[in-house]
RNA sequence: GUCCCCUUCGUCUAGAGGCCUAGGACACAUCCCUUUCACGGAUGCGACACGGGUUCGAAUCCCGUAGGGGACGCCA
């Protein structure tokens, strides 16, 4: 058995779409799984809307989802003279042939075709037509004869679609070669699929029809045809194609939001890939599991609420250190500067209890900005409504009390605290709230005593001096 | 217009003729835990697109219908 060869294989005219990440992602996984080699191919033949910058950003995102590719990516248009060699090559064997059809001609030839209620297809006028009738002030085509056995269908075997059936008479003869000599992305993408020995071809279900066109050329070159897995488009929320309306689209939005990498593999791959009744699958795993068999034929829509759910899970399940190093940059963001090293220690004593109430890296960046803030803390309009003048009692009261904790500790201040509450004949949380209010400016954090823990002492003692005092 | 693909809870899915009064997860609701918010635990809500067959028996097989998606370029 040979050894497998997959392939990703974007046009670099815009960023890397979400529905791409997951067929590299797929890509990746099935070359993984079966210990084989997963190329990375950039398909900029089209120079009009190909991009120096949209090359970077697909490469950017593919390794910020930790989708590595084996070697170094081939530029397709770098390929174009071999492409066109095998062009030539057919012309000679009388499997391919030039067209001087015009672009005016095959306009008026489709809209006749189109008003009789007829398939769209070239007619094959220059066919069998002998070369000495050609116009000298044409630049030809190059066409490949298409099967001549209109009664026939062909199959290809979909690792995914099942067995896929189209008559004969709905291929057509395409063009290989443009008049300028350039080759199409039909016959770029099968030579270079051949060449770079693809021995699985996992792509967009949007290529299926495509096949079909493609088989042809295989055929007449004599080239064995490689498997074919077409795995379904993503769609958004309300079923349609995804697109900027329905959110993020790009990989990069995603890292911005301050999901995690192994997240975003994780959904993906859960996102039309089903393994039992298993949710959460870490990429190792991942990698043992994955059969392109098992991928779902219909198209999946997105859900950024399971997104969040998976992506609050591999949060909680990093270090702390790997997680503030990650949260670091959306620490910044949302302070607009740098944190000093006070902040950022007690930051980083208060993650544990920080992260698991946040499903992205910004949310937990938000979620324990009072660490960071210098003082005085602004208040959220919660906060400042719980501030009336029985609470404002209690910070003017605890004020004294936390004074007079020996050892600053989470235990103690707890103790303290409690028998306080118990004295006034106060609920705790009419002690703990204000407190709460205080320490972090907002109705909602973890536990006050462990935060007070954390701040020390003096920081604790002067965030309340300043409520005392507004 | 022609051809191809798809269709199980709101969403992602399990399901390969009897294990299905259809399972899990997210979301939602309620309760428990609790100083708040979360996390965690428990319970609930909720689907085989529709119509015909085949069969003792169908979500699963066959045929239609409807809806959705895709392809039909000297774009990729």
């Amino acid at each position: 058995m040979t050894e497998v060869v997959t392939r990703f294989a974007p046009s670099p005219t815009g960023y890397l779409h979400i529905g791409g990440a997951r067929t590299a992602l797929f890509n990746w996984l099935f070359a993984r799984h079966m210990g084989g080699k997963y190329l990375l191919r950039i398909e900029d033949t089209d120079r009009e809307r190909s991009t120096e910058e949209a090359v970077e950003a697909i490469m950017k995102s593919l390794k910020w989802l930790g989708l590595n590719w084996d070697g170094e990516p081939v530029f397709q248009s770098q390929q174009q003279s071999r492409h066109a060699e095998v062009a030539h090559e057919l012309v000679k064997q009388g499997k391919a042939y030039y067209c001087y059809a015009t672009p005016e001609e095959l306009d008026a030839m489709r809209e006749e075709q189109h008003a009789q209620g007829l398939p769209i297809r070239y007619d094959g006028r220059w066919r069998d037509r002998d070369p000495s009738e050609a116009p000298k002030d044409i630049a030809p085509v190059v066409r490949i004869k298409a099967p001549s056995d209109t009664e026939g269908e062909m199959v290809v075997h979909d690792l995914v679609q099942g067995e896929v059936h189209v008559p004969y008479s709905q291929l057509d003869d395409m063009v290989l070669l443009r008049g300028d000599g350039t080759p199409t992305y039909m016959l770029s993408v099968v030579v270079d699929d051949h060449d770079m020995g693809i021995t699985h071809i996992v792509r967009g279900d949007d290529h299926l029809t495509n096949t079909f066109r493609q088989r042809v050329i295989y055929d007449a070159m004599g080239w064995k045809i490689p498997q074919f897995a077409h795995v379904p488009m993503i769609h958004g929320t309300d079923g349609s194609k995804l697109s900027k309306r329905h959110g993020a689209v790009s990989a990069f939005a995603y890292r911005d939001m301050g999901y995690l990498p192994e997240a975003m593999r994780n959904y993906l791959l859960r996102l039309g890939w089903g393994h039992g009744d298993t949710e959460i699958i870490s990429t190792e795993e991942a990698i043992k599991l994955f059969t392109l068999e098992d991928i779902g034929r219909s198209p999946s829509r997105m859900d950024f609420a399971k997104l969040a759910y998976v992506n609050a899970h591999y949060m909680r399940d990093s270090s702390d250190d790997t997680l503030m190093e990650l949260t670091l940059p959306f620490i910044e963001e949302a302070l607009e500067h740098k944190p000093d090293e006070t902040g950022l220690a007690r930051f980083r004593a208060g993650l544990t209890d920080l992260k698991d109430r946040a499903e992205t890296l910004a949310e937990l960046a938000h979620a324990g900005l009072f660490y960071v803030r210098p003082r005085p803390l602004p208040l959220d309009a919660a906060a400042a409504a719980l501030m009336d003048a029985p609470a404002q009692g209690v910070i003017r009261d605890i004020h004294g009390v936390l004074d007079t904790v020996k050892d600053f500790s989470n235990d103690n201040i707890e103790k303290a605290l409690k028998d306080y509450a118990k004295k006034k004949g106060l609920k705790l949380g009419k002690v703990a709230m204000p407190l709460r209010a205080a320490l972090t400016g907002t109705t909602s954090s973890p536990s006050v005593f462990h935060v007070a823990e954390i701040l020390g002492r003096e920081e604790t003692l002067a965030r309340l001096s300043d409520i005392a005092r507004s």
